[in-house]
DNA sequence: CCGCATCCTCTACGATACTG
DNA sequence: CAGTATCGTAGAGGATGCGG
């Protein structure tokens, strides 16, 4: 909403038209909008506390521990996760959101809950869409 | 945060583990969290009115229109956009959310509003982490 | 102008196996 | 337990050309 300002002309490099452009935001935004990112991001924020590799890889339905060391790390390369090694034996670790992180589980957690509440009507819809094409 | 229930236990099927488990939340939620779904939502909301078709290819940098019609295939048929065809000539088409699209955009919104906030923030964290494997 | 179809490339991702 | 390394595949996604 913040930055809503309706083009005056369709023509290029106007202020709306380049309110999108090559920017960092918009590459964080594509990075941010990712499947493991979201549901890492929401598990470990709705969790609260540390949690384990272990823990969170089990939270996740379907994540590989390939996918989720990728995105861990990419996440605690951003800023948003701290990543603490105990040198017991075996290691343990844990991942905990930073403040940063935090302030992502904020936002992300409500489109979380948008989808939980709104997923019956987007079945809807599909089923709808869907019937359209076969009969006709 | 609605679906914020401590574990009492880490064992498997507990009511907290179960909360993202195979339900279709949780695959909205990974339908949504896209590169080009998160973009275009954003593109039509911030504009506000019905958009046309290369109008909104314009302002989305970098995506071809394979994956921009795919897209926004996909965000119809989900409820999200509604296609309208105008039979000139040549051919008009304009694309709109619709309310629930209106609601996803309500809070998608918002991510994009933190990233734009946070991006240089996240970018001091890479230069950290990254000067931080360089040398050691 | 809109967008489908085809081809082709590249990388995201999963499966498996191996280390501290 | 928490990874890293390697390999193979499916699908994402770009380029081009045609059709209503």
């Amino acid at each position: 909403m913040a930055t809503k300002a309706k083009p005056t002309r369709g023509v290029e490099t106007g202020t709306y038209e380049a309110y999108m452009q090559d920017c960092p935001a918009v590459a964080l935004l594509s990075t941010i909008s990712n499947r493991w990112v979201s549901l890492t991001m929401c598990t470990l924020g709705s969790f609260g506390d540390p949690m384990r590799y272990s823990h969170i890889s089990r939270e996740i339905p379907g994540v590989s521990q390939k996918m989720l060391t990728q995105t861990l790390r990419m996440l605690e390369r951003d800023g948003m996760v701290s990543r603490t090694v105990t040198p017991t034996v075996p290691v343990r670790v844990d991942y905990e959101l930073t403040p940063l992180g935090q302030g992502l589980y904020g936002v992300l957690s409500q489109v979380r809950d948008w989808a939980a509440d709104k997923s019956d009507e987007v079945d809807d819809a599909r089923a709808l869409y869907d019937s359209r094409q076969t009969d006709q």
